[in-house]
DNA sequence: CAGTATCCTAATGGATACTG
DNA sequence: CAGTATCCATTAGGATACTG
């Protein structure tokens, strides 16, 4: 018997140390994934390596400049990404994954496997009721 | 050079299709698991097979009636879980992971990896910080 | 017990204009 | 080019009361 203190409240649960900490782990992988363009800023980068502002911004179709700003600064608290001002006129940007940066590549895979399959999933689903 | 269509808006991007579909279904993937408490629903499910409505509401500290209502029934529309009203008094509900649920373990398991590391790093900095 | 319904707040995120 | 600043709309999500 321990207590369970996912986020901010406690709660007395039956449940294992090991176990906890299992979701307490997932919980912050998910916490460090947050924001509608985090993961798929990730996935560029690791497809594309470095890259600029703008390219970014042409790449992550329909994001506006306070989003793709914010959470590249979030990606660069946590270590995830670098940013690296260039000696250009107009001074241009480029952002790149770190090595830290590139260890989520296993999630990214999994998740890229996933919602290929569920997505050729509903295909036939669709294609049966017709 | 193909037309890259994330979502609602079209763009011209010098990519290739099987890139861009990857990045699709990272965000398919990413849609499914959406909301604050789906991934922890998923893993508890995952870790300690059946449960009712309460003993859900319990395991996730915090979570609303109408939250956990809620997240219940997208996963239950997505096929991850089962619904099932026991013929109890007052009526008991469970729900359990199916198995195209369970597919989502790698997943999962990748990020309590990762999580877990990261905390790690992150109280090692601490460490050396004082 | 297992929810719905309602109300309310906080956070997310988009559009636009502007700046070094 | 690479952002900031501002304003605004939408949504997510929490608290509470209620129901079969």
């Amino acid at each position: 018997m321990y207590f369970c203190n996912m986020g901010t409240k406690l709660v007395d649960g039956s449940i294992s140390v090991d176990c906890w900490e299992r979701l307490r782990a997932i919980n912050d992988t998910k916490d460090i994934l947050s924001g509608k363009w985090k993961v798929m800023i990730i996935a560029c980068l690791a497809s594309f390596g470095k890259k600029r502002y703008m390219e970014l911004q042409r790449l992550l179709a329909g994001i506006g400049t306070k989003m793709l700003s914010k959470e590249l600064q979030e990606l660069e608290i946590n270590g995830l990404i670098t940013r690296t001002v260039m000696n250009t006129k107009p001074i241009t940007v480029e952002y790149e994954l770190t090595n830290y940066g590139h260890s989520l590549k296993p999630i990214i895979d999994e998740m890229a496997l996933w919602g290929k399959s569920h997505r050729g999933k509903i295909i036939d689903e669709i294609a049966k009721k017709e």
